[in-house]
DNA sequence: CCCGTGCCTTGACGATCATCAAGCGCCAAC
DNA sequence: GTTGGCGCTTGATGATCGTCAAGGCACGGG
């Protein structure tokens, strides 16, 4: 995905009249980000936010001991981080690259200024905040509502109708272990959940998903 | 606590200079809300937000059994709903009165009349949408880093930190049923992590709590 | 005083899932 | 070709927690 696709369909920026638009896109920042480089952590002073340009960006949680606990997941099109500015400057989770990529930096003394002189920018924030909200109370609700195996059968379905062919076929843009931290378990249960689905008729070969019965997973959901 | 003081203490109202604040006082309208009262459900058109004068709102989300995962509590001085605004006009989850209380109610066309008329409306509404987002970030990631009664016990603890006498006495001011879904459990494993703190000093009576080291729960949750 | 009701506790059981450990396939380096 | 590493799968085990069922306690009405 070219960067201004990316940053085209980024929610933040995609309902903007295009004066406000181009004040935001001239100043941001173009970063490559490795496999695995850390952008932040949890408690660190906050002083930017990101929009994915390529690549996906995970968020975590650490607890005392070191265990990781996921609570976001981002690709292109995507910002992350922008809530810091209003949280004491400070960032609730860490910020890691799960796939090599790109991002757009965004200085958050900037946006201050920005967010001052142009109100529907402020507009376009609450949107994109009440996005990553709503994305929580759903990942919230499915880790209770919902075993292993249904958030996996439920991923693969919306990946599945984000085309409409069938059989659909779906590639992980991500190691599944990545998808399983996002998914809210561990990388053993989701290979176990891929592997009961056959039954479903999934066929996972790597990172190539073959789902040949979308409405079997559909089904599954009820 | 009286009504004002709710108001004047929510994070949406607390940082606004006066005059922003009275348009939105003056704009809210008062509601009796018994026990159990259903305020909307998930999907609902979103007609209003609200924040809670005096009794406790839950937030919960159901599956298609009618199971139930609760994905905020919200009492006095806190507001709930603002979110839908920008969510394509519907609301996420379902609201029920968990305690009988009374509401302010914020008509939504109304709010966002006022938000294109005073900007700094939109800097506090965003404040109160990050708040929230960190909320939801805090419980996601408790719910896979800690046990239930290690949730239990950082509940105590945060309650008995409010005040600082020692031992500390905390009332719970909900059935221990609604704090068992807002920390994520079935209210039996509340009942047993009540019963296995009792061996850190925490003796439940009802919903008189008292916790004689709270320095022993601190420590629980190193 | 007895009974019913609501809220909570306790016990027994089983399902789900994390964890530990071993092994496999693939690929790159040498 | 061999070796090593990585990502993933599979198996075995146990911890946690949800669920079902029974009973206790407090309270209010008759």
């Amino acid at each position: 995905m070219a960067d201004r696709e990316a940053l085209f369909a980024c929610p933040l920026l995609a309902a903007l009249p295009a004066d406000d638009r181009d004040a935001v896109l001239s100043r941001l920042r173009r970063v490559e980000a490795a496999k695995g480089l850390r952008l932040f952590s949890e408690g660190d002073e906050a002083a930017a936010f990101y929009i994915v340009l390529s690549g996906w960006t995970r968020l975590f949680r650490a607890d005392a001991g070191g265990a990781e606990a996921d609570v976001g997941l981002f690709g292109p099109g995507q910002s992350f981080g922008e809530a810091a500015m209003f949280l004491g400057g400070r960032f609730p989770a860490s910020a890691q690259m799960a796939e090599p990529g790109a991002l757009a930096r965004m200085d958050l003394a900037e946006m201050r200024r920005l967010l001052d002189e142009r109100p529907r920018l402020a507009m376009a924030l609450m949107g994109s905040l009440s996005l990553h909200l709503h994305g929580l109370v759903g990942r919230l609700a499915a880790m209770r509502l919902f075993t292993a195996e249904r958030r996996a059968a439920s991923y693969l379905l919306a990946r599945a109708q984000e085309h409409d062919e069938i059989p659909a076929r779906v590639r992980l843009p991500y190691d599944k272990a990545v998808l399983a931290g996002a998914l809210g378990m561990a990388p053993e249960a989701l290979s176990r959940a891929f592997a009961a689905l056959r039954a479903q008729g999934v066929e996972v070969r790597g990172r190539e998903i073959e789902i040949r019965d979308p409405e079997a997973l559909r089904r599954m959901l009820d």
